[in-house]
DNA sequence: GGGATATCCGCATGAATATGCTGAATATAC
DNA sequence: GTATATTCAGCATATTCATGCGGATATCCC
């Protein structure tokens, strides 16, 4: 019998390549790779894994993976990191500096970069130093409070 | 008189503070600032600025604001961290193993939990080595198989 | 001004999605 | 083994969302 885990990977599968505008239509592709289910499954599959209905404009909608970083996320999950692995927050002019537990720096500066902030040009790291490289000296002391912030 | 442009600003503002569900619920909140319009109304407006109703487990859902990078994106990202950084993946098991440039371990396990795939039950990452550990055997071989990929 | 055209939005309703309830299947405990 | 809990999915329906239509107001051109 085909199993749920299954079938999930069916949905993204089909929506990552085809056009799907309905939950109706999508029991229509299940069906035809042989998942027999009605609307009201494929509803609690989508709420399971999180899938969105994206409006396209003119009426038109389709089915899309959720975003799995919504930029809220990441800065939680960099709290976390930060209160785990940083150990400094500093700044000279406007390159932040953050001090980790050893080896970890690379890790952390990749979240950084992740989060493609405007006011960030970039970001190199050591084996347990992270240069942040603000935009202006202005922004790179708002960063900095937003680091020391996270700390707390 | 209240423009459409004003309403849509308020919706964004709206959504992104606080958790709204549905679009009754954001209709009061935006009588509470003084715009008056309807269901029908709103349902346009979050069309226009394609707005996303996220399902949030247990028959909860919020709106969002567009989702600018799909999981894809983070995929594409992958791509090409591991042209760069990734030399070697290889598989004893559900174990899938990939070995990295020194010290770039850490920064692209990171990467790889930020996927948050069912199939991955986790990462451990040295200096130049990254385990991942996968659900099943079958699912690990998948996976080996998607890195391989992201290799050529 | 007045007619033509376009935008906006409410109403009513149709379309789409979510969910309470139930029974069946499966896992877990005893 | 049987008993008990949990998961799963269908049905019917409730809830939520989208939209055709028409009226109101605005805009432009003559």
């Amino acid at each position: 019998m085909a199993s749920k885990e299954q079938r999930h990977r069916a949905i993204q599968e089909i929506i990552s390549v085809e056009s799907v505008s309905t939950q109706a239509e999508l029991v229509d592709r299940l069906r035809g790779k042989g998942y027999d289910v009605t609307q009201a499954t494929v509803s609690r599959d989508i709420n399971e894994l999180r899938l969105v209905r994206v409006p396209l404009g003119r009426g038109k909608h389709k089915y899309a993976l959720a975003q799995l970083e919504l930029t809220e996320d990441v800065m939680d999950e960099l709290g976390r990191i930060f209160q785990t692995f940083v150990h400094d927050v500093d700044r000279g002019e406007n390159l932040v500096v953050l001090k980790t537990t050893d080896g970890h720096a690379t890790g952390i500066a990749f979240l950084i970069d992740r989060l493609r902030r405007d006011d960030i040009v970039g970001t190199l790291a050591g084996e347990d130093t992270i240069m942040v490289v603000g935009r202006t000296v202005a922004e790179a002391k708002r960063l900095q409070e937003e680091f020391e912030d996270l700390l707390a």
